[in-house]
RNA sequence: GCGGGCGUGGCGGAACUGGUAGACGCGCUGGACUCAAAAUCCAGUUCUGGCGACAGAGUGCCGGUUCGAUUCCGGCCGCCCGCACCA
């Protein structure tokens, strides 16, 4: 993995990612704020998502905690809409990944609307921000919902114990998964009042609610539950009722109710005063035009503003492997680059990790320095940069690696990049790929790529390599090279090797060390080869699908191996020297093996280039199959020298296919074959599209669109001829039965329909 | 819940832009070779009926467009993936 590989083995790449993290720095693309993090208190360490919600010992949550951190971000979000939009420019990336990309980036056009208070002795605070994409709705409001962490909040919670136990379980129970599964809405009421920005004898009273985020938007939304299922949970469990304000098409405006299920479509306006009659879209508008006229405490009301899901990347890490982050806090100089002359910072050696925290930290001496511009005592940054960061921009220091004064060099950038083909799993659809698109915005902000934003051109996503399971009556997961397999009319079954005892043969998965399904690749290797391991991961399955690994499938393809090896041998002993060209007339027997051959070379080009492999693999299966039909055949009939000239061509054709896939195999055939240089070094072979050219093709004829023969008819036969040949064909007009042909349809090369 | 994808023999999978459904492989069946086995080679292998020529059905289900649909359209059913209280 390209990650592990650069963190943990090149400080002089650290160096150059470190002096590309300054320049972000100062282009003002790299922030310190404070963020809300999962704290292990036993192991003083952060903790991912994955390791608080998929529960490898820390479903409970009893072991998580809630921190605030002050952590080190790049700005993605600066990028946000660019990221986006430049998306329809990679017409050579998976529709799939586009969209998770733009569903992660998760754009969305609507109003920050203020809502003014009433006085209330408790808080300072006069209005309340909230953001939503339903103005169109806002005469349907029941309520205002704050986050449990908005500031609001926490000023209300001070004179209200009630407030801050509520505060205080949102808090607790936002990670765990019983909180997100459940989902129910509750809330507290502060007892403040907002107004209502069309008419201030409105109040709407204000919630501290659990479904409400932090940081998306503003923190605080108006509830409208006729329109949206959340507010109308919410609603329904406080009891603060709902008004429907937008009418389904086809419904009746005076009996239209809402129950359970809130209406979140679009329709026409109903009980909105000056709204009424207008479409959702132009109630949107005119709400957002009358609000952004209407002036609150010397400003617009409200204003337009588009959003982003995506959030700023957090990429301090407090562990030991990863870049450190070149930076030094100083009492009186505050955060001070450290200067270049000093890159890289490396990392210290000889330390122990058998204590928790970050070791970094820890160590008794690497923090401490002398500032860089004061020279006073300072202490270095501690945190290591997510080992993201390192694959963010690889493929850009491999085009001049060598460069020792700079991380990038304009000219090589130039020649190389975009990356032409990109090959890697879906589940770096979002995270590396997005990471890397930014990236590359953000070295090009800072002169370190020239014109470039997008890195990779083309992608293509593969599958992995699967395997079925093996459990044992006691429910132990057994490797695959402990069973035996067997298979009978009762199907398959599986014995445990040591003893006999049947097994389960369990779901196939992604191969872990937890379910032990399991291949050892050395084991493969000494058994089979590597060839052959290739081989059989090619030809199973299309690349962007799983393949099932499975030892039948692979001894199938051992065969295949030898029984090409033989073939090879006999086309040896067959052919001309290595070096004869094809003859110029060949009898008409030789003429249908090289036709064979060049047809076989166009499809297995065709093929490889768009990575469909399992389809090269089936072709030159064909192709063997072909050419041990045509040894046979010589070997009886013993035919002469045009025929062994055709076989020198047909083996060194045969032999250059498997060589992208089968490179050792081809070596050996290849000196098989007589020749003296390496397949590796040989120019590809070049069809021969004059070849595959036929005089006669077989045109399938169908009656009412059923085959029913196949008429054999001169290339450029006419359509009169074809027609009446059609007919005459015994099998069209048994199926006819008597009945007159109404139409013929001839399509020129591929089909003739016989209707009647 | 929202978004996306996929359903083809016993299995993995072919079928280019609507034109011979099941290429190729695995497995299985039969045969040859062998004292025997393995290996190898040959033949067969969607299903149903028939000794056979052949006939009928068939690409998750129902319907539509078309001379012709695995492919296009509408509605169901099932599976998989991504996101998930995003206002």
């Amino acid at each position: 993995d390209w990650s592990r590989e650069i963190a943990t083995c090149d400080p002089a790449y650290y160096k150059h990612q470190q002096k590309m993290f300054l320049d972000f720095l100062d282009a003002g693309l790299v922030v310190r704020k404070k963020s809300k993090v999962n704290w292990d208190p036993l192991d003083f360490t952060v903790l991912s998502n994955e390791q608080v919600i998929d529960g490898r010992g820390w479903r409970s949550g009893a072991l998580v905690e809630q921190r605030e951190l002050t952590q080190w971000f790049f700005k993605i979000t600066d990028f946000a809409g660019d990221l986006l939009r430049s998306l329809d420019d990679l017409p050579r990336w998976p529709e799939k990944v586009r969209l998770m990309q733009a569903n992660w980036i998760g754009r969305s056009e609507g109003l920050a609307l203020r809502f003014e208070l009433d006085q209330a002795p408790q808080v300072s605070a006069r209005e309340v921000e909230v953001y939503t994409t339903r103005q169109d709705t806002l005469f349907g409001a029941k309520f205002l919902a704050i986050a449990a962490d908005h500031p609001l909040a926490a000023e209300a919670a001070r004179s209200d114990p009630g407030l801050a136990r509520f505060i205080a379980q949102c808090w607790q129970g936002g990670t765990s998964v019983a909180a997100i599964e459940t989902a129910e809405k509750k809330g507290y009421d502060t007892g403040l009042k907002a107004r209502h920005p069309f008419d201030p004898e409105w109040r709407l009273p204000v919630y501290v609610a659990n479904f409400v985020l932090m940081d998306y938007g503003t923190g605080a939304i108006f509830g409208c539950p006729a329109h949206d299922q959340r507010d109308l949970d919410f609603a329904n469990a406080y009891g603060l009722g709902n008004t429907p304000v937008v009418c389904p098409p086809g419904e009746d405006p005076a009996t239209f109710r809402i129950g359970a299920v809130a209406y979140e479509g679009d329709g026409v306006l109903i009980n909105s005063r000056f709204l009424d009659g207008m479409t959702t879209q132009a109630a949107k508008e005119e709400v957002a035009r009358r609000l952004e006229a209407k002036s609150f405490g010397n400003r617009p009301q409200a204003r337009r503003e588009v959003h982003y899901r995506l959030r700023d990347w957090g990429i301090s890490r407090q562990r030991y492997w990863g870049c450190p982050i070149p930076v030094i806090h100083c009492e009186a100089c505050g955060v001070v680059p450290v200067l270049a002359r000093d890159l890289p910072v490396e990392l210290p050696r000889g330390m122990s990790f058998d204590e928790p925290g970050n070791p970094l930290d820890r160590h008794p001496t690497w923090k401490h320095v002398p500032c860089p511009a004061c020279g006073g005592q300072a202490l270095r940054e501690t945190d290591t940069m997510d080992t993201f960061v390192d694959s963010s921009w690889y493929f850009a220091r491999f085009t001049d690696p060598w460069n020792e004064a700079a991380p990038t060099t304009a000219k090589w950038i130039e020649k190389w990049l975009p990356v032409d083909q990109y090959i890697g799993g879906i589940e770096h659809a979002i995270l590396h790929l997005l990471y890397a698109r930014f990236f590359t915005r953000a070295m090009q902000a800072t002169g370190h790529v020239g014109a470039l934003t997008e890195p990779f051109a083309g992608l293509f996503t593969q599958g992995m390599v699967v395997h079925e399971t093996y459990r044992s009556k006691a429910g132990e997961w057994l490797l695959p090279s402990e069973i035996r397999l067997e298979t009978d009319d009762s199907g398959r079954h599986a014995y445990k090797l040591d003893g006999g005892e049947e097994v389960t043969i369990g779901a196939i998965e992604k191969m872990s060390k937890s379910r032990r399904n399991t291949v050892d690749p050395d084991d493969i290797i000494s058994a089979y080869g590597a060839d052959t391991a290739r081989w059989f991961v090619l030809s199973d399955s299309p690349p962007e699908r799983d393949v099932i690994w499975t030892e039948e499938g692979v001894q199938g393809t051992a065969k295949f191996v030898q029984r090409l090896w033989r073939l090879v041998g006999e086309l040896a002993r067959l052919a001309a020297p290595a070096g004869t060209l094809p003859p110029r007339n060949p009898s008409p027997a030789a003429m249908e093996i090289r036709r064979a051959v060049h047809m076989s070379l166009i499809k297995v080009v065709d093929d490889i280039e768009r990575l469909r492999f399992n389809r090269a693999v089936a072709q030159v299966h064909d192709l063997a199959n072909k050419l041990s039909a045509a040894i046979g055949a010589v070997e009886t009939t013993n035919t002469g020298a045009d025929i062994r000239a055709i076989f020198r061509e047909a083996a060194d054709i045969l032999v250059m296919m498997i060589s992208p896939m089968m490179p050792h195999l081809a070596e050996e055939c290849w000196a098989a074959l007589d020749h003296a240089d390496l397949a590796a070094e040989t120019s590809w072979p070049v069809a021969d599209r004059g070849l595959v050219v036929e005089d006669t093709i077989a045109l399938p004829v169908q009656v009412n669109g059923r085959k029913r023969a196949d008429l054999v008819v001169a290339r450029d036969a006419g359509r009169a001829a074809i027609e009446a040949a059609a007919i005459a064909l015994e099998p069209v007009r048994r199926a006819l039965d008597g009945r007159p042909v109404k139409k013929i349809i001839i399509v020129p090369q591929r089909i003739v329909n016989v209707v009647g």
